[in-house]
RNA sequence: GGAGGGAUGGUCUAGACUGGUUAUGAUACCUGCCUUACACGCAGGUGGUCAUGGGUUCAAAUCCCAUUCCCUCCA
């Protein structure tokens, strides 16, 4: 057998421009299709639809998705069939409110059907920069049939289960305090509201308490909201109204009679220390009447005017309403005092206008019957990493109210309804197609209670975890290919991150649970954020977000992936530093040049039988490297095999062992000696290889195809560990010591005739081998050039 | 107000569940070196009261209690 060392790689360094060539290569070849049919056991990853709210997309994100394309990829090396979908979500507010700065419009002021067209037309261009990034990455996912949340097909689906729960008396109307412009005449979300500080007056009113025929003062800033008091709350800490706690007050101007409640929401050094409850002054009133169970008052209309609920006060705007109360107080005695304060004011982004709470009617999905079921089902779940169940649990512990589904907004999945013009029920179409009430005629030609046959549509959306609850019934073609479905549900893990487990793994799980009677995956995969170099999130707002395509492109997707494996614990925050991604370069090019090294000798098909002492100490070390890379790939913790692998490859192969046999491996005088360290190397590196690939698909791919096969590294199994030579482990930090010692002999000794320190390759005397090395002792001494 | 996570050399970080020699690695810094893969490299070195206080123990970065500070989410 010839193991000459002959030619090989030529190039010194690794070179991420190289990627475009593999990405183009792996796109011809098709080697990520899934298909349906395959007997192999399936794995289907319920892929999080990014949102393109806003350039630049964020960094976290690509690190997130570079590590779900890690999961589908150690998957497949573990043999299974892997359905690894990709989509957009594209429906909900962020994309409108972007639409509306970027287009300098405003979405009630024009037309429904041109607004409509000028989201999809931003949401577009968005998308086209997300797929880019995704693909740079190297995400081996289905890009060829990418969904969007938006299509006629997925919103048909939406709409669908929205039918079916209908049908199943799973929704009902109701009313609900909500955020209202009275300006706009419309519900805004938590989203759209600023706080600025605006001065105010602080108004002190006498109210009689029942059972003394005292006086105690309320402090409020909305006098004109009296007429929907409900209760009085003072802090139960505080000593001067203990007493009252239980007893009644009468409200002045309406004489109504309202329970005194102990609640330490009531700050004793704020004003008088005694606050009134009503419906709506904030969001602690709505908070206050939900919790103390208090019978609402509807105070304002729609058109931000007193409702008759308000007597001789009724009918007017908020400012003569509260100067009419005002001006009543002073005039029986009433006011205590006046006092002029800043108050953090809630204000409409887009009118500056102080925004009310007001109750609205909208739809209910019932989940309270729900949270018990749940959180059963919740146990059998095997979440990666286990302390982040707990985010679920506390949130199924605190679910107090059904969940609200319709929203005033425009871009999002219309609520298939079209109510009857004359005895107003609503009526539904059937499942199966996208309808469009707002512009479109219903599919029906009668009312079925009354028999009318002119109809109104419903002109409000779904909010936009209706449609994204159900990403694992979508890519499982729910209802729509039973054979598909039946192979595909549930599907087997739920990536995402942990800021959203409250939401959308929480309503998945609600919904698919609804529909199905299953859990839609059996695993759940939650990620931290990147937060910036500080540790601090990053935001817009901040101006600390970091653009992850330019570093992508300027590093390479290997340094990417690999740095962001490295970097983030499973399931804990990270810490984002372009520094720190450009340092990755130099792991990966000692990857290339062990590479360039090794396919300078040729690969042999068989083990030799006789391997060196030094061969089979570090074959031990590869067995115990494969052991920690499969137990953090088997959680799809990828940190763990990132940082082994390097501290691996750089500080045992290749600085001891490539060290060790390199007088070796050249030396064709001794064929068996010669083989043995060809036949060990190449198995370390192409393990290497194999147990990298997952995270760092591209150069180990390139280095695969030049030095051992053809066939991509990525349609290989994950290396086995079969620990022949266990006991040589224990030579490890006796090897690394001697030949530290030596090293520091040399940098120690000065040369007479150079006099500077000796070089690694002069030769040294006088060290002595310990005699648990002797079995080393070739490779030792050759490796120090010692003389004895 | 509630919940979760965190605090380890200048910076970032492993180790904590299962207590046990000299606390891991990266980066930065200093010194020397082109050595038949790699200067994107090699060798050597400086640098830590493991947040604070107390407890358990023969032994605590690790377990228990309290405190401080930071981050995130919910209300």
């Amino acid at each position: 057998m010839n193991v000459t060392p002959g030619s090989g790689i030529e190039a010194k360094s690794w070179d991420p421009l190289l990627e475009e060539h593999i990405l183009r290569k792996w796109h011809n070849s098709k080697i990520y299709k899934f298909a349906v049919s395959d007997h192999k056991e399936k794995f289907v990853i319920d892929t999080p639809p990014p949102y393109p709210s806003g350039r630049p997309w964020h960094i976290g994100a690509a690190t997130h998705y570079s590590q779900i394309d890690m999961i589908a990829r150690t998957s497949r090396m573990n043999g299974y069939n892997v359905l690894f979908p990709v989509g957009i979500d594209r429906n909900g507010l962020p994309v409108e409110i972007y639409t509306e700065k970027k287009y300098k419009v405003s979405m009630r002021r024009m037309d429904r059907e041109k607004f409509l067209e000028l989201c999809a037309h931003a949401l577009d261009e968005l998308e086209a920069e997300m797929i880019q990034t995704m693909k740079a990455l190297g995400m081996s996912a289905e890009f060829d049939n990418y969904y969007r949340t938006d299509s006629k097909e997925y919103r048909a689906l939406t709409q669908g289960t929205f039918i079916a729960l209908w049908k199943e008396n799973l929704i009902y109307r109701a009313n609900r305090p909500n955020n209202y412009c009275p300006e706009c005449a419309t519900t805004i979300a938590d989203a759209e509201i600023i706080y600025e500080n605006i001065p105010t007056k602080l108004n002190y009113l006498k109210f009689k308490v029942t059972e003394t025929g005292k006086n105690i003062i309320v402090a409020t800033t909305r006098p004109e909201l009296l007429h929907a008091c409900q209760a009085v709350i003072v802090n139960p800490s505080d000593k001067r109204y203990v007493t009252v706690i239980g007893m009644h007050a009468i409200l002045p101007l309406f004489n109504r009679q309202v329970p005194i409640v102990g609640h330490n929401s009531a700050k004793p050094e704020f004003g008088s220390g005694v606050v009134m409850v009503c419906s709506y002054g904030d969001e602690n009133d709505v908070r206050l009447f939900r919790e103390l169970k208090l019978i609402e008052i509807v105070s304002l209309d729609t058109n931000g005017r007193t409702t008759p609920a308000a007597g001789d006060y009724a009918n007017l705007t908020i400012k003569q309403a509260r100067a009419r109360v005002i001006e009543d107080l002073k005039k029986t005695g009433l006011l205590d005092k006046e006092e002029n304060i800043m108050h953090r004011t809630p204000i409409c982004e887009r009118s500056k206008t102080p925004v009310e709470i007001i109750s609205l009617e909208d739809y209910y999905l019932k989940q309270l019957a729900y949270v018990s079921l749940l959180k059963e089902a919740a146990g059998k779940v095997r979440f990666h990493p286990s302390m982040h169940k707990q985010i679920l649990l506390n949130w199924l512990d605190s679910i107090a109210i059904d969940w609200p589904v319709t929203r005033r907004r425009f871009y999002g999945t219309e609520v298939p309804i079209w109510y009857c013009n004359d005895c107003e029920h609503p009526n539904l179409p059937e499942a199966g197609n996208y309808y469009k009430p707002w512009k479109e005629k219903p599919p029906f030609e009668k009312c079925t209670v009354c028999g009318c046959s002119e109809f109104t549509g419903e002109d409000r959306t779904f909010d936009t975890w209706m449609d994204s609850s159900i990403t694992p019934l979508f890519i499982a073609k729910y209802t729509y290919d039973p054979l598909y479905y039946r192979s595909t549900y549930p599907t087997t893990i739920r990536p995402q991150g942990k800021d959203i487990v409250r939401t959308w793994l929480y309503y998945t799980m609600l919904r698919c649970f609804q529909l199905t009677r299953q859990l839609p995956w059996s695993d759940v995969w939650i990620m931290g954020y990147g937060l910036d170099e500080q540790g601090e999130k990053m935001s817009k707002s901040k101006g600390n977000v970091i653009d992850p395509l330019p570093i992508i492109q300027k590093y390479g997707a290997d340094a990417f992936r690999f740095w962001g494996a490295s970097e983030s614990n499973l399931g804990y925050d990270f810490r984002c530093s372009e520094q720190k991604i450009a340092n990755t370069k130099n792991f990966l090019s000692k990857i290339w040049n062990l590479g360039r090294f090794l396919s300078t000798f040729p690969v042999l098909a068989q083990e030799p039988e006789y391997l060196a002492a030094t061969d089979k100490w570090i074959m031990s070390e590869l067995c115990k490297l494969i052991d920690r890379c499969l137990e953090g790939y088997a959680e799809f913790n990828f940190f763990v095999p990132a940082n082994s692998i390097r501290e691996f490859t750089w500080n045992i192969f290749a600085a001891h062992y490539i060290e060790m046999v390199k007088a070796r491996i050249y030396d064709s005088t001794d064929a068996t000696a010669q083989i043995s360290a060809v036949f060990t190397s190449h198995t370390c590196f192409s393990t290497i290889l194999l147990l990298l690939a997952p995270i760092c698909p591209f150069i180990t791919d390139e280095l695969w195809s030049k030095i051992y096969s053809p066939e991509t590294i990525h349609a290989q199994g994950m290396p086995k560990s079969v620990n022949n030579y266990s006991e040589m482990a224990k030579y490890t930090k006796s090897i690394m010591e001697f030949n530290s010692t030596v090293w520091n002999r040399k940098k120690r000794t000065i040369s007479q005739e150079t006099g500077k320190s000796l070089s690694l390759k002069d030769s040294i005397n006088n060290i002595d081998i310990p005699p648990d090395l002797a079995s080393f002792k070739q490779d030792l001494m050759k490796m120090h050039n010692l003389i004895l």
